[in-house]
DNA sequence: TTTAGCACTCTTTTGGGGTGAGTGCTACCA
DNA sequence: TGGTAGCACTCACCCCAAAAGAGTGCTAAA
């Protein structure tokens, strides 16, 4: 563990807080002005070599100012940065911002993505993963074909899902329906996740023994919620804010940034890593997360919101290394504590 | 209407292929080496100062060559460029993308924008408007509270569409049942656009006079179908195609651009707008089309696509303005029709 | 330990001359 | 009279050199 001195610290925060404010190089002049302990800008060139030597700053050329590395944001990040608390009309904001969204949760979703990009101008991002923690509510089949059938799997919290299914044998309607009250009796309220052992003690019971076809039913709910488990909505909106930071004005990095943006099945990846890594907020620094290689300038600030205990999903916002995180960290937190409160009543009905 | 020459066309011609293929402004040199008339430099200038006067050729700066005008390329597009043929080989690949598709027609959608996105090279759209073409498959009522119905509505295509309406009445989930039952069996196959005849018809005849109950839910069928017919869905794809073209080298402009991607409701105003205006491809420049007034330098070709005689949305591709149209024509209109073909077939079920 | 001073480095900006593509015009030719 | 050759002219673009500016590292002094 690195160990810095009182000043040290003060000195790359400045530095840091400069940077994210400017993007430009900062030079010691700048530091010895504008930070309150009265030193030459000549000692501040003193710490920031020290600074420089432990890997925590960089100089782009001999005589250009320094710009935080991602090891001296990972630091600030972690022992330096104290987190802004936000305004009570600030809360209200983002309260009143998300209350008044249709209830239909896809919207409710977007909406919660759009607000985070608007709100600290950079790329929002909500992953809405795999029903897996949601519970069961209905399931409606469709007869499509005589052998094709649709399958919808409706979650408590009204999230659907569509499924075909391919059946081997010839099937009637008037059968499916049969299915549909059998399984949605024998299915309600069960988690997703236990849907799987509540259907094999069914096929065990007595009843399925009897009924061949019931255990075809079951067979097919079976696999529609494998692929419904393995199914995640990701909602990115306000990609062109990105645009607006100097440091992408290159047309190069903006391409890579956008593409990667296109392969949502990455950006899924690279969030559900996040969810499962950790239950409180967390910080993406480009290089530090393998899937972030594509883009090692950007930056991701994530938090899970959740139902009780039990993780639901991911939100957060995607920018550039240099971001307000003083600002955008409590934005996030505030905003997944109160999207969890809004899934809690919408899941009681 | 302006009266061309032979010559004049075959000038116009030349370089508008010129311009689309390097995107440079073109001299009077290139045309007469390239084009097969043997004239001289100074003839094809003599051709062009008047083609300029004509308002077809515009010049950047005095010692420059020209680039076409929109009243040119439209020109151009009308009466002068001749389709290519789509081999058949490339038509074969534009099947195999479409059929090896899942069957749920989302992805199905999404698939076709983004084929086109790739084929073309450009940014491709999707538009499946509103329902209002569909035929009426089923419909479910779930309760999600005392007051609260979430309404599910399935087309015969295989479109879902959710909404959740608010009863002024306290309700059950059997009452519900029984609800969507009935209703599910009078309107079986009934156009969504007809079904607001058919349930004032419905509330007419004796039964509905005779039950409350089921008068409440055709109502409740009437506003959710309402909803559902307002919706529209539209799938971009492929907007970092546009990256490439080097007329939007400057991050201003993309900017413009990719914002203009996001407000998706003028999107689907702009395609809707096409959709009205004609049966067959369409080609919209920048300035004409008052929706493109944010992006005077792009341009959009559009089909619908359609069951029978019925539209039932738009697919297209947008580019700059300097896009390959004579490839981009067939490949838009072969993908409509195919895109056709392949719904008919999933709404015979 | 801090500071002032100074030489040095490297980027960025500015301006001017050269180059090349392309034009418009005029005179000439079939 | 329509086409062509020639020529002067106009710009945009590139290159280069010089100047400006920001910031550093080092040294010597407080």
């Amino acid at each position: 563990m690195i160990e810095l001195t009182q000043r040290d610290q003060i000195v790359l925060e400045a530095i840091i807080n400069d940077y994210i404010e400017t993007g430009e190089p900062v030079g010691s002049r700048t530091i010895s002005k504008r930070s309150a302990m009265n030193v030459s800008p000549a000692t501040i060139r003193n710490v920031m070599a020290d600074l420089e030597e432990m890997g925590l700053l960089h100089q782009p050329h001999t005589s250009a100012g320094r710009i935080p590395t991602v090891k001296g944001l990972r630091l600030y990040l972690d022992s330096i940065m104290r987190s802004r608390q936000l305004g009570g009309h600030e809360k209200e904001r983002i309260r009143d911002a998300l209350q008044n969204r249709p209830q239909d949760i896809t919207e409710l979703l977007r909406g919660t993505s759009r607000l985070l990009s608007q709100y600290c101008r950079q790329a929002g991002v909500v992953l809405w993963p795999k029903l897996s923690i949601a519970s069961f509510k209905h399931i409606e089949f469709l007869r499509l074909g005589p052998f094709d059938i649709m399958v919808i799997l409706i979650s408590k919290a009204g999230f659907i899902h569509q499924t075909h299914i391919e059946s081997k044998e010839e099937i009637a309607q008037a059968e499916l329906d049969k299915y549909s009250l059998y399984i949605n009796e024998i299915l309600r309220n069960v988690p997703l996740s236990r849907v799987n052992q509540r259907i094999r003690e069914e096929m065990e019971s007595e009843k399925a023994l009897f009924d061949r076809l019931f255990s075809r039913a079951l067979q097919i709910v079976n696999r529609a919620i494998q692929y419904a488990i393995e199914d995640s909505e990701i909602y990115i909106e306000g990609q062109t804010n990105l645009l607006d930071n100097p440091e992408f004005a290159h047309v190069e990095q903006m391409r890579r940034i956008l593409q990667a943006f296109e392969d949502k099945s990455k950006m899924i990846r690279l969030l559900d890593e996040t969810l499962k890594a950790s239950t409180g907020i967390q910080i993406v620094l480009g290089t530090e997360g393998e899937l972030l290689r594509e883009w090692q300038e950007m930056s991701l600030v994530s938090a899970p919101f959740r139902r009780g205990d039990t993780p639901l999903g991911v939100l957060g916002v995607i920018g550039p290394l240099r971001m307000d995180y003083s600002r955008i960290i409590p934005i996030v937190e505030f905003t997944a504590e109160f999207l969890s409160q809004m899934l809690e009543i919408a899941d009681e009905g």
